[in-house]
DNA sequence: CTCATGTATTTTGTATACATGGATTGTACT
DNA sequence: AGTACAATCCATGTATACAAAATACATGAG
């Protein structure tokens, strides 16, 4: 790991909420490896701030599970293994079909149009082969679908659930050959909640979840071999 | 607020973790209500401990939603609304019918067995008439479902849910005409996932959060118009 | 040569000190 | 009397200091 950890002074945010987002952000894009150690003194002087607001952050990223501590020892980031992602998956495929449930229910107009132009949206980005910008695209279409909801701890327990699958995602996207499977399954979501259809709009999110789970198994077999 | 908060050295968890706990049973239980503030140097002297130990649980309770941070001005005890009550309500509700659904498949021979002795212990606590207890048998019993799953995130997940409603168990509990109806729907989740039906287990499982969800939302509207 | 033991170093766990921003209170002026 | 402004206090945010435990390494005995 070199020195690609760097602060940056956005906001007024409190600097344990800084570091919170920084180590977060490190974890998940891979550049904090699973296992590696997390040293405060370490991590203090790279990110040119004192303990406290490490130790702080550590807390939290600890009770959101991308942490794990040793007692005495202290933290490292934690492992992926297939079980803890097949128990992440397991557990979105029924928030998801809960989600696109309660959006059928609730979606406004508004959202509904902007549900529209995401689809459109991600369609067209595909086509760019972007890999950074689909990614991007796709997470704008589900994040319109989630608030739709209207429901605050869904919003919350799905990113927090989301995060996992985080480093994965751009090899599920990179494959090409999915691209029309995407836009397939993310069509079908949508036209299910224009209708109003709970059944096939629920069937169709778990199916873009399994779809998902699949790819994100293969990758981590991959891994796994390659290791 | 009297000084009922003690620390309990039962264990060699790190003294954040043990403040943790305290804090946590304190909002749960109520003995810290809903808005109060948690200053740390009070809290410190209290408990006997420093400030650091305090925040850094304080950071775990914010993260786990029952405290909110105000800049500035420290952390308090978290409102707890009928929206924010129906929001969870209603993630519990999907989470504990995939719960169900899961433990069809999976539950062991023994922990059938047990799940029956919960049912049966739960039977008979419930003539005793001590809540205390019937709340534990209750507790005993849905936890047997949800280790069955053997999805450790499951766990996780509901136990995060499952505390925001700690506080109203009791009064749902107290409420004697409730009994026959809860113990038949324990019967009902019990026959369905001997049987491994999973749809009459789902709805076994949405009926007791249903039936659940009616008795808080009563008790919340009670505690409004008494204010 | 191997294993054990003791010491030194490193790192966490905890406490405390310092700085800053907000809130409160008091006073003066309108 | 009410409002505005200033001074003071208090709690948080951050940094640092101290203590205890664990690890690593070296030295010595078997």
């Amino acid at each position: 790991m070199q020195d690609n950890l760097q602060i940056t002074m956005d906001q007024f945010l409190p600097l344990r909420d800084v570091v919170f987002n920084t180590l977060r952000q490190a974890i998940l894009t891979g550049e904090l490896k699973p296992g590696e150690r997390l040293m405060e003194i370490h991590l203090a002087n790279r990110l040119g701030v004192s303990r406290t607001p490490i130790r702080e952050a550590i807390r939290k990223l600890e009770l959101e599970g991308l942490v794990i501590m040793i007692p005495r020892r202290g933290a490292e980031v934690a492992q992926i293994t297939e079980k803890s992602m097949n128990d992440v998956l397991e557990v979105r495929r029924a928030v998801d079909a809960l989600c696109v449930e309660l959006a059928c229910d609730r979606i406004t107009e508004d959202e509904l149009v902007r549900l529209k132009e995401a689809c459109d949206n991600f369609e067209q980005v595909v086509n760019t082969g972007d890999i950074k910008q689909i990614a991007q695209a796709d997470v704008a279409l589900h994040d319109i679908i989630v608030q739709a909801t209207g429901n605050m701890r869904l919003v919350q327990l799905i990113n927090n659930l989301s995060e996992q699958m985080y480093r994965y995602r751009f090899e599920y996207i990179k494959d090409s050959s999915q691209h029309g499977r995407l836009i397939e399954e993310h069509r079908m979501i949508y036209d299910s909640i224009v209708r109003k259809d709970k059944d096939e709009a629920c069937k169709a999110a778990k199916i873009h979840i399994d779809n998902q789970k699949q790819a994100i198994m293969d990758q981590l077999r991959l891994e796994r071999t390659a290791r």
